[in-house]
RNA sequence: GGAAGCAUAGCUCAGUUGGGAGAGCAUCUGCCUUACAAGCAGAGGGUCAUAGGUUCGAGCCCUAUUGUUUCCACCA
């Protein structure tokens, strides 16, 4: 047998644990088909090596539930996360990191890419765009790489479909470009900032006649690309004036008046100016009044050569300068001080620039409907069931999602253009000749949005495009989880991919968890830096520690916060196992456990299994319902709660009683629950429980707890009699230490135990050793009435029990203390009759419920009968 | 502006078809009781945000209000 060591150190024991299951081969995929067909989306669960408390916490709950299936003999597959850059991709970061002898703070530094882009060669592509999440402070765009080996088969094939069949399209758009980065951000990527600016009232003349059209602008700079000026249709104010002609000062060009819903009667003047090239809305009021669209900016937002009076002007500083020559004009009418809502980059805070773009976008009605369907009809289910009006909110309102990004990082869009003519081919080849002049063309230099490859995850990790064994083995896939921040950006995505695509579901059930927030609520964001590293903690506490930290004291789908009191609260708990383990160890002398026979039990034995039985039950329930807080909850209170305080301490009294059968029995039972306990809470702590698993003595061949099975309910080991005679005596033992307790009395001081109850089943000699060891007892003596000295007195509703301690007794006190109590339980009583006796009450309630009333009526019943005794005995 | 979540003990949070208000940490008291001081035995502490409603019965269901968080859209 293996000792176990006197403390608990989780380093020990974990690495070397990790590396024997991959060995043994655990994480890699097999298809078995001798096993009913079950699969779960899941990344490698190496529990080691995340960078970031979000993945860790991706990673521990499916990992939990991936152990628990597999246990239960149902789990066939983890998917090697290969595609989704995020989470594959950071085991092999902090590998190259470790080898190298790097820290996070490096990243960025000079030269660092540079060493980067050599990890690229063996690690593949996808790395560097992690290490760009990481190294925020880098300037990733002084070099730009391409990088045509990402564009996987699968990318391009969705690519090629997509354009075949119409739904995806090339059209000018306007997006967030960052004239200091020099790329265009996402929607996502613009952080709006409230500023303070400015509303500048301007006139333009009409070009006949006398008179001109008021309207305020917050970027009078814009002026320059304006070209038009429109007002409501409905306004009567303007009605006359629509298909006037204005006069743009400082420009000399000529606009029209137009009308369009668009603009508000009540906000302003009523009155807009129009510059299509410089803002979304404008943009789209072109497009419906076929106004031409000038772009008056470079690309770093500096005033073009087309403005002579500007050229070279930073945008804010031709601000300044048109306003200034407008008032010198007499065009601006006044100024005034307004708070709007400003578009920042979120890496570098410059203001971003809207500008006309080149994009491509894929339609996304028709893919969005059977998407919509598959939730509705329940063939997907999200848990909890809460967040499925956030996916109908989302592909309900759907726009066309915009797939081509400016970066040099992730799939090049595999679109060929023929300089010559203008010609557009869309291959999967990785050159194209123009099929009109035959000259070579030129791939669009754009890449594909990183949602866009995952979105197609689930089964081009599997293979596809071809048929592969393992795609038509393990499609569609069972369980995701994920934070729900990203429901929009990525599950979405997968229902309507697998849909379309595969033409079935990508799998069944999306388990949503919250976002791991830091000590003070806020999200972790590289930006605040308060962001903890989980390789930390694990060094720090252990894994177990870590995992049990994130998968307790939670709900589906609810925010948690992140302290290190958690985190010790949980080691706290590891060490407990490890500890009652130790006990165990200590006092067992057999190779082999076998359970005895019912009839050999004790009562403490009895009352463990039955508990055990009723644990095991609840714990299945609540982790077949995706409850894994709840399940961890009814463990942890198990194990320290009923197993260490109670059964062992109950059982010390047969551990010292070596040779006896009551010893043999007792060492046959600890084993058998611990090991339920151990397999109960691999899940969980899996490093841990295949320690102390390993040292059972009869586990010491036993592969691993990993692949053992899950334990499950036995009715034959249900002693509900016994175990109600066994809570009786915890609530004596409970009653007597507190009464203790309260007159200070130190458990060393020992004293008999008078013991005056009905229900003398329950107090047999037997259980006399209990009261000895748990509740200060020198002797026991069962008994009518009690008739001797003054005694302190403890009442249950079983019992009456009497400590002749007459240097403890107080009689004044003691009625008093009596008095009090009795007017407690009467409160009780009355509150309890009054219920039973509401006549609405005993109709309609349910059976149940009256008869926990009138049971509880009873205990308090006898309660008051008990106190009403002892203040006659005083 | 549109949508959704949250509000329970000093702190962090559980509370699963409506029937006992709970845990961890913190606080207080007493313990070196041979698995464990990362511990053991006790104790105190809550008008379940506010106001109504449904019900025999509401922390839980409905309505409104306040505070807070998130997602979406961002208006010259």
């Amino acid at each position: 047998m293996k000792e176990l060591a006197k403390t608990y150190s989780p380093s020990e024991f974990e690495e070397r644990i990790y590396k024997n299951w991959c060995d043994k081969g655990y994480f890699t995929p097999t298809i078995d088909h001798s096993k009913p067909h079950f699969s779960i989306v899941i990344p490698p669960p190496n529990i080691t090596g995340q960078l970031h408390m979000g993945h860790a916490l991706d990673n521990t709950l499916q990992d939990i539930l991936i152990r628990y299936k597999r246990m239960s003999g149902f789990c066939t597959l983890w998917l090697p996360g290969t595609d989704h850059a995020s989470i594959a991709t950071e085991a092999k970061i902090v590998e190259a990191m470790r080898k190298e002898g790097i820290t996070k703070d490096d990243i960025g530094r000079d030269g660092f890419l540079e060493r980067a882009w050599a990890w690229k060669e063996q690690y593949g592509g996808r790395i560097i765009s992690q290490l760009k999440k990481l190294g925020s402070s880098c300037d990733w765009t002084r070099e730009r790489f391409t990088m045509d080996e990402g564009c996987s088969a699968a990318v391009k094939e969705v690519f090629v479909r997509l354009y075949s069949k119409g739904l995806i399209y090339r059209v000018e758009r306007i997006i967030n470009w960052c004239p200091h980065c020099l790329t265009s951000i996402s929607d996502a990527e613009v952080e709006y900032e409230e500023q303070a600016g400015h509303f500048w009232h301007i006139k333009y003349p009409f070009k006949d006649g006398d008179g001109y059209l008021e309207f305020a602008t917050t970027r009078p700079e814009t002026m320059l690309g304006d070209t038009a000026v429109a007002v409501n249709p409905k306004d009567e104010r303007y009605k006359d004036l629509i298909g006037k002609t204005l006069f743009i000062p400082l420009v000399n060009r000529e606009i029209p008046v137009i009308a369009d819903e668009y603009v508000e009667m009540d906000f302003g003047t009523g009155v807009v100016k129009i510059t299509p090239a410089h803002d979304p809305n404008d943009f789209e009021v072109g497009r419906r009044h076929n106004l031409p669209i000038i772009n008056v900016m470079t690309d770093d937002a500096k005033i073009t050569e087309d403005y002579p009076a500007y050229a070279g002007m930073d945008r804010f500083e031709a601000r300044r300068a048109i306003v200034a020559d407008l008032e010198r004009r007499g065009y601006l009418i006044r100024v005034e001080d307004y708070a709007h809502n400003v578009g920042t980059c979120y890496r570098c805070g410059t203001t971003v620039e809207p500008r006309v773009s080149m994009q491509w976008f894929v339609k996304m009605e028709p893919l969005a409907k059977p998407a919509i369907d598959a939730v509705r009809s329940g063939e997907i289910r999200f848990v909890p069931e809460r967040f499925d009006k956030n996916y109908f909110h989302w592909m309900e309102n759907i726009r066309d999602w915009c797939i081509s990004r400016q970066l040099w990082w992730g799939h090049r869009i595999p679109a060929f253009y023929c300089d010559d003519c203008g010609e557009v081919v869309v291959t999967k080849d990785a050159e194209a000749t123009c099929p009109k002049c035959g000259k070579a063309m030129r791939q669009d230099p754009d890449t594909l949005d990183t949602w866009f490859s995952s979105a197609l995850w689930p089964f081009s990790t599997l293979g596809w495009p071809n048929n592969t064994e393992d795609l038509k083995y393990f499609y569609p896939t069972n369980t995701l989880v994920t934070g729900y921040d990203i429901i929009t950006f990525w599950v979405s995505r997968m229902i309507f991919s697998g849909l379309e695509y595969m033409g079935e579901k990508p799998f069944d059930t999306v388990l949503i968890h919250g976002l791991v927030r830091d000590a003070l609520g806020r999200k972790m964001s590289k930006s605040l830096g308060n962001g903890i590293d989980p390789l930390l903690i694990i060094e720090k506490y252990g894994a177990d520690a870590l995992r049990f930290a994130l998968a307790t004291g939670n709900s589906p789908g609810n925010d948690m916060r992140f302290s290190d009191e958690k985190i010790e609260s949980a080691r706290n708990f590891v060490n407990k196992l490890w500890n009652a383990s130790r006990f165990v160890m200590m006092n067992i002398d057999i190779d082999k456990a076998e359970l005895p026979e019912a009839d050999k039990l004790g009562l403490a034995d009895k009352w463990i299994l039955t508990r055990l039985n009723s644990l095991i039950k609840t714990v299945r329930t609540q982790l077949d319902a995706y409850e894994l807080g709840i399940a961890l909850d009814e463990l942890y209170k198990f194990v320290w709660d009923v197993f260490c305080s109670w059964y062992i301490e109950l059982s010390k009294p047969a551990f010292m009683a070596k040779g006896t059968e009551q010893n043999k029995v007792s060492q046959n039972v600890i084993i058998y629950v611990l090991e339920s306990i151990l397999k109960l809470l691999h899940p969980f702590i899996p490093f841990i429980t295949e320690e102390i698993y390993q040292s059972l003595p009869h586990c010491e061949d036993c592969e691993s707890i990993m692949i053992s099975s899950y334990p499950e309910a036995n009715d034959a080991l249900d002693f509900s009699l016994e175990c109600e005679h066994m809570e009786r005596i915890i609530t004596v033992i409970d009653a007597v230490r507190a009464r203790r307790s309260e007159m200070n009395v130190p458990p060393s001081r020992k004293a008999k135990l008078f013991i005056a109850t009905q229900s003398k089943e329950s107090f047999d000699a037997s259980t006399f050793d209990f009261f000895k060891a748990l509740a200060s007892a020198s002797e026991v003596e069962v008994v009518d009435e009690y008739a001797g000295d003054n005694a302190v007195q403890i009442i249950t509703h079983t019992a009456t029990v009497y400590i002749p301690m007459a240097d403890m007794v107080d009689t004044e006190k003691e009625r008093a203390r009596l008095n009090g109590e009795l007017t407690k339980v009467q409160g009780e009583i009355d509150r309890l009759v009054k219920k039973l006796s509401n006549e609405e009450f005993v109709s309609k309630a349910p059976e149940k419920v009256v008869a926990l009333e009138r049971e509880k009526l009873a205990k308090y019943e006898s309660t008051k009968q008990g106190i009403l005794d002892a203040l006659k005995a005083l």
